[in-house]
DNA sequence: CACTTTTCCCAAAACGTTTTGGAAAAAGGA
DNA sequence: TCCTTTTTCCAAAACGTTTTGGGAAAAGTG
């Protein structure tokens, strides 16, 4: 039998495990039903005041957390987000995607939720590990990123009705929750800026074709010549790869400048900025001075670099956060259809947009 | 932030939950109990043949997963490991990082567990995401990196006898399991290798103090020069900052230079590069001509850079895989003392690892 | 005082598994 | 045939919570 071990912390060999104590065990110290105990705990109206603050003081001396699982097993939900990252995509570009994941984990744990992490090496695994989570009943919902146009991930999971939150759009009838950046405006903004300066070639170094966010920074791009009066030229459009963003941009970047009538200005993801340096230096041309250019994404290089890069800066922390919240709702049981959330995206003027020389 | 809604169909409800069977339900499909079918799908000796496949058959029909949370309950185990990472240290320079946590993702699913993520903004919020994963019940397992030379997270998991494994080592008298990259080896073979090619002036631009790492850096640069009979010159040794690694490493680039008899050569880890490309161009060197340049870890910048870097190249994959199948065992309650890997590091002879001209 | 209402607590059930400790049926041995 | 062993199954308990559905005591109410 267990006898009454207030305060112990004498470990028995088994080190770690007598160290932790139950709901029973802490209520039969209390003198209280479990029943009494825990609901003191969750604060119900029906613990009178004076046995609640007993109850979380003695909870508080016994270090007494609740087992998670237990917890699980008896509410009917895993506490638990998912989401599934693939490396081949060049995810980690720096600051960015661990800057949204940062916003999504701590969101998570303010939930008392947790964050399960899966990484797939392709297209195919990035499925399989989704579905393990899925139908494995190993999440209450998914976080999505790195969204394509055609994203079959969206259609399996709108199939069964399970919740889940895009970081990003895809081409999808059926209502969906997401949070996205405001790609088209940011580019338009960023075109229009640089046609205001006097550009009036400006090139579009755009992300691979079959993602979703290369679509909107191509409208913004087109809507911002448009608006400038200047004419689409479809021999300044390039698309670079994601898996090896710098080498393909480089070689875009150079045959950009084979063109008759060079480019002055370029617009582009920052990812790639590493090869349209290198393209640029091989060119013998000054990015800033010869070149404008306007990055989208404010990594670390853009700020280091000199002349210092002029970026498109979008949140990556608040939208992972209002993606968790977002998330939240929608396994309440709230429309998901209810949540699209479009965010703006702040331009910060650095030393490579100038005005043609 | 712009917020923009659309769409406001009402979802239908139960969708999901209607798809999943659980084990009672399975069991009265086939007329068993549920504890034959529980141990037929688990492969106990004493069900039949028959049944046993008979029950298998129909688990898969029905698209049976045993619900993980009651498992767990029952088996007293969260089959859960726990990771805490710091975005602020410069974690994701590249592929490096996502290939350890591949190789250490996908061990854990293979062994049915699950990986929690914890993303922490310094030290201090670090150690309190370990404590809420380990004393809230939620992980059976730790494991850790970027370890610093006094890493009070060692003390903490040894003090509660708690279940982890480092990738990388740290300043501890009592035995714990880890899998490192012999980081001395390593550069004692690229220094070595330099002063083969007739170097004589080779400079180290090492990691960050504190951490554990640039010790063994170090003293394999030591005892590299040591065996080629080099002296070692304290004006030769620079150290950046995890904050900003090309800044501190482009200042360094420069002191080093400004020396009356300058390097020839610089060993350093790749994530520093691109401070130190910078720092060679304004000095008028060219890397691998003028200065020769070997740098630890093969990130993308160091293939398509031109002339190409060459590198120490750790096999961070397989890295991961040994951290989870040690914490595997160690989680079984093996002896942690027992599992202590260091792993070689292969050198990479790319463009940049030239004889002084 | 007799009654209703409110306050405070608790026993039992439930969540979905796995494990424990048999028990009935079949097979083997004399 | 009778006894023992093996095979095959299952009821009940357990894991640690929360929720359900009261019930006893205390406090109001007339």
């Amino acid at each position: 039998m267990f006898l009454e071990q207030s305060g112990n912390r004498i470990g028995f060999g088994e080190g770690f495990k007598s160290m932790t104590i139950n709901l029973k065990q802490l209520s039969k110290l209390l003198k209280l039903s479990p029943t009494t105990v825990s609901r003191a705990l969750a604060d119900y109206p029906d613990v009178s005041a004076k046995t609640r603050a007993r109850v979380k003081q003695m909870a508080i001396q016994q270090g007494y957390q609740p087992n998670p699982v237990a917890r699980r097993l008896q509410k009917g939900k895993t506490e638990t987000i998912g989401i599934v990252i693939t490396p081949e995509q060049n995810y980690f570009s720096d600051t960015f995607f661990i800057d949204l994941l940062s916003g999504i984990s701590n969101q998570i744990t303010r939930a008392g939720y947790e964050l399960i992490l899966g990484v797939a090496s392709d297209e195919e695994h990035e499925m399989q590990s989704m579905r393990r989570m899925v139908e494995g009943k190993r999440v209450d919902g998914m976080i999505l990123t790195l969204i394509r146009e055609q994203d079959p991930r969206v259609g399996y999971l709108l199939d069964r009705d399970f919740p889940f939150v895009l970081y990003g759009r895809t081409r999808e009838t059926r209502p969906y929750a997401f949070v996205d950046m405001d790609g088209k405006q940011a580019f338009e903004k960023a075109c229009t800026y640089l046609a205001g300066l006097g550009h009036n070639r400006i090139a579009l170094l755009n992300g691979e074709p079959g993602f979703m966010f290369p679509v909107g920074c191509r409208e913004g791009y087109e809507s911002g010549l448009l608006l400038s009066g200047l004419e689409l030229d479809p021999d300044l459009i390039r698309e670079w790869k994601h898996k090896d963003p710098s080498q393909s941009s480089y070689r875009w970047t150079l045959e950009l400048f084979k063109n008759d009538n060079p480019p002055t200005a370029i617009l582009f993801q920052t990812e790639a900025v590493n090869g349209i340096f290198k393209g640029l230096d091989e060119l013998k041309l000054q990015p800033g001075k010869d070149v404008a250019l306007i990055g989208y994404d404010d990594l670390e290089i853009a700020r280091i670099h000199r002349p210092s890069l002029s970026v498109l800066r979008p949140q990556a922390r608040e939208a992972g956060q209002r993606v968790v919240n977002i998330l939240m709702e929608v396994i309440k049981g709230e429309d998901p259809g209810k949540f699209q959330e479009i965010h703006q995206v702040e331009m910060v003027i650095r030393e490579t947009s100038l005005p043609p020389s």
